[in-house]
DNA sequence: GCTACAATTGAACGATTGTTCAAATTAACA
DNA sequence: TGTTAATTTGAACAATCGTTCAATTGTAGC
């Protein structure tokens, strides 16, 4: 029976994420995919092919994510705030990777792999973007100072993410991490 | 001639937080170090001792700064503000390292290597409480707001730096990180 | 210059790496 | 059911990995 393709991408996904490019061995995808050698390379072409289907995955998603929680909560920033809140305080006790799959790919590869690296960039500028749209919103709605430079606010929360994502791989209780995060949203200029 | 231990750590020091430990081939190694392997095997015993002697130097230096910024500047809270921005802007069109050396290998090992991961943490804690002596000291100095909770600001201090050296992995202008350097600063509950 | 010890050398080892491909198996259609 | 094409299999490959160690070179005291 043929794989499930968008499955296998799931589970590599995941893999790739916990133990990034270089971390990852055939090896382990063929484990963890529950396929031989020769299926995964007549169905992904090589080990970074699929590391790429990977990046792309976790980049639609997590944009996927932020227009979900942009537009189900009662304003876009508080939609934002829960993002990150749901995505990585309440992470924290799991075990899931706890920090950025794009930002800890820029971080691993250097100019050996500057292909995989930039693909990982552009997957970090399209959510950024995407949170420049909800800063937008959020002017709109008339909760977020109609000053506000949004491009500027969309940097911030990727820096504040990445932060914090980078320091909820130490040993944090929720409490610290959403200390810092109600500090974050509390230096917003909010309006009303 | 035996060679120069403290220079071939520095070396060392940089080459594993440009490729990581994994990225780091002990022939990488033999090259930057002008060393053959016996040799580095006889001085270090491995290339995870290496590593964690890399580990130690990073972490002694980014506390050895910290000291410094805050007693060289006319207040303690201006001396983190200059050692950040030294730290980090200023190293953006160099081709020095962006990311922070303890974070990367936190983010880069899993429990695989638990143990080198467990002593860059260490690392981070360390670097943490320094930044708790800095708020402290411009409490004293009548400069931070002496309600301040010191250990919960250095906690939020590591996830700015975290955050911008991931940041600042990405093609992002001087200017860019320090209008985000500077609004981070800004929100700090300052006297005077 | 000789001895004794310390340090360096670099070829080589076994293990592991990403990848290949002929053979075996399954699916599709008559 | 028989035939063809699509897919999976897993042993095996060349390259590279971290590491070792007998041989060589360098150093210090006499």
């Amino acid at each position: 029976m043929k794989y499930d393709r968008a499955q296998a991408i799931s589970k590599a996904t995941g893999l790739f994420w916990k133990l990034g490019f270089q971390g990852t061995k055939m090896r382990d995808l063929q484990e963890h995919l529950d396929m031989r050698p020769g299926s995964i390379y007549a169905g992904f072409g090589s080990k970074e092919l699929l590391f790429r289907e990977a990046l792309n995955l976790y980049t639609q998603q997590s944009i996927q994510q932020v227009r979900q929680f942009t537009q189900q909560s009662d304003n876009a920033l508080n939609g934002l705030y829960q993002f990150v809140k749901i995505q990585i305080i309440d992470s924290i006790d799991s075990q899931k990777p706890k920090n950025c799959f794009l930002a800890k790919t820029v971080a691993e590869l250097d100019n050996n792999n500057a292909e995989i690296s930039l693909w990982a960039q552009l997957g970090l500028n399209k959510i950024e973007e995407e949170f420049a749209v909800a800063f937008k919103q959020a002017q709109s709605q008339g909760v977020l100072s109609p000053q506000a430079d949004c491009a500027r606010l969309a940097k911030w929360l990727q820096v504040q993410i990445m932060g914090l994502r980078s320091y909820g791989q130490l040993q944090v209780s929720k409490e610290d991490m959403t200390g810092i995060l109600d500090d974050m949203f509390s230096s917003l200029p909010k309006v009303g």
